[in-house]
DNA sequence: TGCCATGTTGCGAAATTGCGAAACTCGGCA
DNA sequence: TGCCGAGTTTCGCAATTTCGCAACATGGCA
């Protein structure tokens, strides 16, 4: 009972982690491959100490992780498994999110 | 690409909608069957302005929706397949969260 | 050694969120 | 009609988040 109250604490953290624009556009550029935090901020267009901080909020919560190669910095995604799960939410999803996208402001 | 920041945007508010314990819980009983505010805040232990807040913002993000019937107000889930997704999650982070559950409390 | 590019961290301001308390709306019923 | 309970909305405040900016850390190279 208590111990649901912590897991879902626990799994609302993750989801808070991918809840920030620039955090889920962060792991969708690192689903495709490790990057260096110099060419996350030019695709996004933020600021190198902005995409560090996000990416340490990531960190926090298990989903990247941090290695060096060739005396460069590269973050990856600790199970590319995620990449699957974001592409089932989209379908799962897919219908009323992408008649969002497509009608921006109309009603609501 | 502009068009890709927006769904990154309206993706990551459905994200946001989860990324709250309380709204996580709520989603979970109704993935049970429908409930009305009273139960569900006798169910989570919250007051009852909280779970009609906590609701509008679900609403918001069309994960569920509101019903009356015999004279009361229930609330459901929009799509039982959103159960799946969340068990799907599970399933991929579970190694990861399990351990972090244990860790906080090393009983169960 | 000093210089430079790359990454990270600390700090303050603005914006947002979460929640309790009070007030308001609405249906049913005597 | 008036009353009552269920449900929702509003308001105020504390806590958190986000971001720009400045400062600091680190590794490669002349």
């Amino acid at each position: 009972m208590n111990d649901d109250r912590q897991r879902y604490a626990i799994h609302a953290a993750v989801f808070a982690a991918l809840a920030n624009p620039t955090r889920h556009e962060l792991m969708h550029h690192l689903c495709g491959g490790p990057r260096t935090p110099s060419q996350l901020a030019e695709l996004l267009a933020v600021s190198r100490p902005n995409v560090s901080q996000h990416l340490a909020v990531l960190q926090g919560e298990g989903l990247v992780k941090r290695t060096r190669q060739d005396g460069q910095v590269l973050w990856e995604v600790v199970d590319p498994r995620l990449a699957e799960a974001c592409a089932l939410i989209d379908e799962i999803l897919g219908h009323e999110l992408a008649l969002r996208v497509r009608a921006l402001e109309p009603e609501r």
